[in-house]
DNA sequence: GCCTAGGTCCCGTTT
DNA sequence: AAACGGGGCCTAGGC
């Protein structure tokens, strides 16, 4: 079989899949397991499941996922950096991921196996576009009237005694205003955020406005900010990604007008 | 080959896999896919992957997880309840997840395959065991020490208006004590939680002391903590547990004594 | 290494 | 269905 394609086995005998594992993990090959197992995990906690029919990925970076038949979430796993052991006990194919600081162990114990597979994947990362806070913030940035007339951004990520503050600028009556920009629904936890900004801030300068920038706000959440005297902006996301987009397409072709290929 | 148990494709056909995945989904089965694809997102945010190879596994709930060779976290995802289609468009193999509500789509263009597999998972539930913050309180109830000697509790979960305390007693000369868990290292986040339940409670009950107990500390938290005037208390998270599974056992005699089977 | 902030966080539980 | 809290959160970026 050719080596750098995949390799599977159905209903494979143990002691292979210990060759296997030999011959492909260390080659930076992913390994794939699925069958019968129960898992122990000690570490930051601790976690046992009973035997049940599990998916096993050992990842050439030293992850390992053991996933079952519902959800997103592994139902345990270990982080990349791991070693991963494979040995035959008592009958059983036994696979032990150890990392240290802070210690972790993961061990499955697979009483059957219905497959065992390997492949090499690319590690090279390759290009990824999103859309987050950070986008959100350029969009503003682009346009400050997203947070109402007159806005003057002035710097963003002004560290403050407790973390950074998203955003900032002035009105236009020229009053400080301190903005919490949030991609999701903001609950109380933005507001007490803007709030502990806003404390940071009005001890040195004294009047300041606080705005909670958001697509959509909880009650409670509002409740609060009205409470303690700080403002809702309500964002649109659809506009923001519009901003953006028309301008990249301009900053594209500026690059490629200067030969810009970075 | 048992339809009960795994199958597995090397170099797959696409028109077979399209026939294989009408075939097995439909039946709870699990699919995974190994190959080059890109992938296109669009939801709760964008994403755009350029073309790698990638590890695709599509899960009988509608999870829908695409892994590249490094971390723990899938490049991409979609959550438990989405719908997945899959066809041939452009001589390349796609899929499609779909969940509305919110809407959100994932879409993989394979150009190649090296493997594709199917297997049966039972999706019953097995028992699970953990050491969480609850687990924490537990012990503390049993073993009052942990937080210092003399140390009564009188509840937990006492309902304040900001939220739920963790833990509340009273110490040794019949003051009111405050207890915040945690399981992890203590941040600053912990500190003003504890500040604020102290501050709700002060109001109406005079001197009351604030303790955080936890198995590490933050600097900076530990700092805000002194300024705040609280205190922090280390918690071995091994003696918990140690306590819990004596304590535990005693249980289960007990249950089998009065043939308590739940 | 520790710490901070963000996430398409996910996920269970409560309202 | 929305909201809230917890997580072995994980991961990326600073320092």
């Amino acid at each position: 079989m050719n080596p750098d394609m995949a390799s599977a086995f159905v209903n494979p005998r143990f002691e292979d899949v210990v060759e296997l594992f030999r011959r492909s993990l260390a080659e930076g090959m992913v390994m794939i397991l699925v069958g019968e197992c129960s898992v122990e995990y000690k570490g930051r906690g601790v976690a046992s499941l009973e035997s049940g029919s599990r998916i096993v990925i050992a990842k050439p970076d030293g992850s390992l996922l053991i996933h079952a038949a519902t959800s997103v979430e592994p139902v345990n796993w270990q982080p990349p950096g791991s070693k991963l052991e494979i040995r035959i006990e008592d009958d059983n194919l036994v696979l032990s991921s150890t990392r240290k600081a802070p210690y972790e162990n993961v061990i499955a114990r697979f009483i059957s196996l219905s497959l065992v597979a390997v492949c090499k994947l690319e590690i090279k990362p390759r290009f990824k576009v999103e859309i987050g806070e950070e986008a959100i913030r350029e969009a503003v940035l682009a346009e400050p009237s997203l947070i109402e007339d007159g806005f003057k951004p002035i710097s963003i990520e002004k560290p403050v005694e407790v973390g950074f503050i998203d955003l900032y600028g002035l009105d236009r009556d020229g009053r400080l205003v301190i903005v919490e920009l949030k991609r999701v629904k903001a609950d109380v936890e933005a507001v007490e955020q803007l709030k502990t900004y806003m404390d940071s801030l009005t001890d040195s300068y004294g009047s300041v406005r606080g705005i909670l920038a958001a697509p959509s706000i909880t009650y409670k959440a509002y409740m609060k900010l009205k409470e303690f005297g700080l403002e809702y902006r309500k964002i649109d996301i659809a506009k923001c990604i519009s901003i953006l987009t028309s301008r990249r397409r301009q900053q594209r072709k500026l690059g490629e007008y200067y030969g810009d290929k970075s």
